[in-house]
DNA sequence: CTCCTTAAATCTACGACGTAGGTAATCGAC
DNA sequence: GTCGATTACCTACGTCGTAGATTTAAGGAG
């Protein structure tokens, strides 16, 4: 193979993927998801639109790069400690980097990434499982599981309405209670509200009680 | 007030909403979410395309439509029968609502619809549940357990890579085993492919356990 | 019948988008 | 010096969603 030759990049360059992908995240962050534009993004950083294609492969590769980015905030949890531990943490951890940033979220939840980032926290599930004596199947299986979970709780929570305080909840409320379904009028209170929080916590349990009880 | 005066819609009318949203789930099928464009639509339909905004209010309520069009597909499910039945049938008949159209089924998984078209499911759940004398607020978390796995679920299977057949999954067998990660390595085997039936039985049936034992 | 109201379908046009293709400047390796 | 690689810029093309104005046709009211 050859030596790399011609010019190599340069710390005086405007631009660099890692700046790139910091500010589209804080673009995303403060306009939303539909607002991403390579134009906009190359408006904030002072540079013609198209010098962004020199360090990422295009728009979509761009997002690719944010999610990435949002995955890496995801905290190792402390090696040592027990199963469950192990899992709560790393689920919590899931939970609150996706949450840090509602409307990025999305980027991580809709693409299943083929990066190694995301290796990181599947180790530190599945050593523990396995070292517990789980078959290797079983382990994926219960790893995967909580992680559907987990995607299907932030999905119903990040990309969220705008939600005017209270008033949307009032209105949903008396639609619930109009329905005309005996069960759904029964729970409407329950169901026009959403504490996320306590549902998380309810759900994850469940599923932890039946792989590391 | 004053009756409705001035002309009706007519059956002879080229339009509908149903027929555009019909054509749109159609569109959707064959060339997928990102191949959307009201242009294209109205080409298909043989129209102009500010035709269209006599019968939907934009793009975004147009796959609103499409994603209530997907939901009207689930089989209520027969009543009477025991609830563990009811919830399972219930959600197998989700996912195979959204895996007959695995490309449009982002559109139900990723926006909260407000619409009523949605309760008819979530009463068939919470019926059997309050009569099983569960309190309500237990009863709305369970459901919504059992919904966020669905969604979790359905969101990996669904928006998957093309897959050509193998080598992506050979491909990504060697990157697992080579990634020095131990456990990563020792389940590689079964991370590197995706038994997705399997999985959805497996986590829906520890979610189930535990709320319709 | 003639008017009036209204909805359906069309036409034109605007600004924004992603990005292909080409050019000039700047560096290291030879 | 020359060469190749990399960055940043510029222009331009085709496509997009849809605002706005216009035309056409179908009732109902008189």
């Amino acid at each position: 193979m050859t030596a790399r030759r011609g010019r190599p990049p340069r710390d005086a360059d405007v631009l660099s993927r890692a700046r790139i992908l910091k500010e589209a995240l804080a673009l995303v962050d403060e306009e939303g998801l539909a607002a991403v534009s390579m134009r906009k993004l190359a408006r904030r950083l002072g540079v013609d639109p198209m010098s962004l294609y020199n360090h990422v492969d295009g728009k979509d590769a761009l997002l690719d790069g944010v999610a990435e980015v949002l995955l890496a905030a995801i905290p190792a949890p402390t090696p040592g400690t027990g199963l469950r531990e192990t899992m709560s943490a790393l689920a919590h951890g899931f939970r609150a980097a996706m949450l840090g940033h509602p409307r990025a979220a999305p980027l991580v939840l809709t693409r299943q990434l083929a990066s190694m980032t995301a290796l990181a926290p599947v180790e530190a599930v599945l050593g523990p499982l396995l070292a517990a004596g789980y078959p290797p199947d079983r382990a994926v299986h219960g790893l995967r599981a909580v992680l559907a979970f987990l995607i299907g709780t932030l999905m119903r929570e990040v990309d969220a309405a705008p939600t005017f305080s209270g008033a949307g909840d009032r209105g949903r409320l008396a639609d619930l209670e109009g329905s005309g379904l005996p069960a759904v009028s029964a729970a409407a209170p329950y169901l026009a509200v959403c504490d996320h929080e306590a549902e998380f916590e309810f759900g994850l349990g469940i599923l932890l009680d039946a792989l590391a009880p």
